[in-house]
DNA sequence: TTTGGAATTGAGAGCGATCTCAATCTGCTA
DNA sequence: TAGCAGATTGAGATCGCTCTCAATTCCAAA
């Protein structure tokens, strides 16, 4: 490895100079920079990141936080497409992305230390629990962060625009002609499941169709299973729903199954609706209707939002509500005539 | 941030002495590390891993390369399995992960210039090419490697074994009576694809059957639109095959849907066998009968791989040949009767 | 009580950069 | 030609850690 030292032999400047060059600082004289900047490059130096983030303590790495329960990670269906919107707008403004673990070393920390302990200079939080003490703890700390799905006042947030993605489902049940529509919840704690089923409820209130208890099922996580058995359980019932909302794409392809399973068909028995769409949701058959949910735009201005959180230390924390749109394929159906 | 020097200070001990209990070396005495740990913890100390790597020249991260025309990056349904079980096992071994791209800051580098840059360890190389001239800079450098999908004596290589499956996808649909059997490759200058146009060359061999160059269609990249296209270029062939060996899962599913675009049906006109096993797999109608890759081993065994090589420098290169297995659904069928 | 080797501890250099502050070098004015 | 401001350049500290080598302490054997 060349070193800035080595440079400075070969030029006969002193390291600061050459340190000033490199960075084009305006107290040079073009000559020197111009002949400093041509030995740099035909010896193949460029900065070491470490040392230099020793002195300036900014490593240009931004830190992923991803907590789910699932256990997928980086294969999540809906995650890994922000994750890569994220990626891709950090590495325009030389931001490399770390992962953050909870482990440093072998010993067991936190996401705070592991992320102090790499020196990131921010961490995006994505699908994180709504009370977890440990994002709480992130989010009220000064590291410069923006969290996913999640409200609060704290930090930069964002998240998508639920409650009107949940109108916008029951308007296309509710025009199709269904009244009986049931909805599959995600209770694991999640923000987003708790504001899906908010949604659900604003959005019956609006046509003024009663809840029956019985029809919102607990699905617990966002999993195929999850949607599988609640289906399972809706089937039960001896007044089946017309209509399913699930409250994820996932949960809602395991709702598709369990209909089928059943023997019966959606969406010729039960319409089903999902939120996210998520790649697989055209590609299934019947084509999955769905609240598309703008991913990839959701890892762009995270990325916007935390770089200018970093850039701009006094910045006021912001709130992103993103839009979402009904996308209709062929999992629900007019009951009309 | 509480450093070496507060816990020295606090304990009354030199640098050098607090280092060497926080490190767990043999020359300090019982009585002081204790004391030392318990103040270092109070204290809530940890250490900087920036400035330990720019003494140790280790960073505990490695590196990942993902080289893919297709622009989708961690979106990947075979890959960012791959990388998941990757993460998983560094993490396991104290290694964080970091993305590496082209750039360092706004200039255009290669990818090693910005491993270098960034200090990692090790790489993994994913989805790359067979002859990308910053891969093979990179897997000839000293700085250690594991790529997948290449062969290579030079680095540690990590692939399925690719002719092996091809002949198990002709054996399939062989005994289900196909004898008219086309591929959908992709020539995109992949190992992969090259070998599994050999594999699928080597099993009609193996029958006795003939190649029809019109069987052999180009698709081009891994891709679903690939696989669409060169599916409709098989049907406007005067014989039509009646089955379709595809070099991906998503080019096959591409050719499903390409099939049933022409008014046809998979399986009962034509079969259709893919390559990965990816998750949509299971969930499209018709099931795909695909061969299955373990990706997850893929990733694990690569992190050991590469780990290995970090630790015993002098360690020999390995290539590792993963298994493959068929999976049987339902886009393929007997035709015998 | 010496003594010597092992155990324990510490001083200081070094990793590769940035940054502050001081020194030197210009060129222009008086 | 002296003086001075502004432009260039450099010396040395610093970031937080590890590591080498030297110094000190300890304790059992002589």
């Amino acid at each position: 490895m060349v070193t800035i030292y080595d440079v400075a032999k070969k030029t006969g400047f002193s390291i600061t100079t050459v340190s000033r060059a490199l960075n084009n600082y305006p107290d040079v004289s073009e000559k020197t920079k111009k002949l400093i900047l041509e030995v740099a490059d035909k010896m193949g130096y460029f900065p070491n990141s470490i040392a230099r983030s020793l002195t300036m303590k900014k490593t240009f790495t931004l830190g992923v936080i991803f907590v789910e329960d699932l256990g997928i990670g980086m294969k999540h269906p809906f995650f890994s497409v922000v994750i890569e919107g994220f990626k891709q707008r950090a590495e325009k403004f030389g931001f490399d992305l770390v992962f953050i673990n909870r482990f440093i070393g072998e010993d067991r920390k936190s996401y705070i230390d592991h992320a102090y302990y790499r020196g990131v200079d921010g961490v995006i939080v994505v699908c994180s629990h709504y009370d977890d003490p440990e994002v709480k703890k992130l989010i009220e700390s000064p590291l410069p962060s923006v969290v996913l799905d999640v409200h609060s006042d704290q930090t930069n947030v964002i998240y998508s625009n639920n409650i009107y993605g949940c109108e916008l489902a029951i308007d296309h049940l509710y025009s199709l002609g269904h009244q009986k529509i049931a909805h599959i919840a995600a209770t694991d704690g999640s923000f987003t499941g708790k504001e899906r089923l908010k949604g659900f409820g604003l959005a019956l209130d609006k046509y003024g169709l009663t809840i029956d208890d019985s029809y919102i099922v607990n699905g617990g996580l966002f999993s195929y299973e999850s949607g599988y058995n609640a289906m399972n359980r809706l089937l039960k019932l001896d007044d089946v729903p017309t209509a399913v909302f699930a409250s994820s794409d996932t949960m809602a392809i395991g709702a598709i199954k369990a209909i089928k399973d059943a023997g019966l068909s959606a969406p010729d028995d039960i319409s089903v609706v999902g939120f996210d769409d998520i790649e697989l949701a055209q590609h299934i058959t019947p084509g999955l209707t769905t609240i598309r949910q703008n991913a990839e735009l959701m890892g762009r201005k995270a990325a916007d939002l935390l770089i200018n959180q970093i850039n701009d230390e006094d910045e006021d924390f912001s709130t992103i509500l993103l839009p979402v749109e009904l996308i209709i394929r062929d999992s629900t159906k007019d009951i009309t005539n």
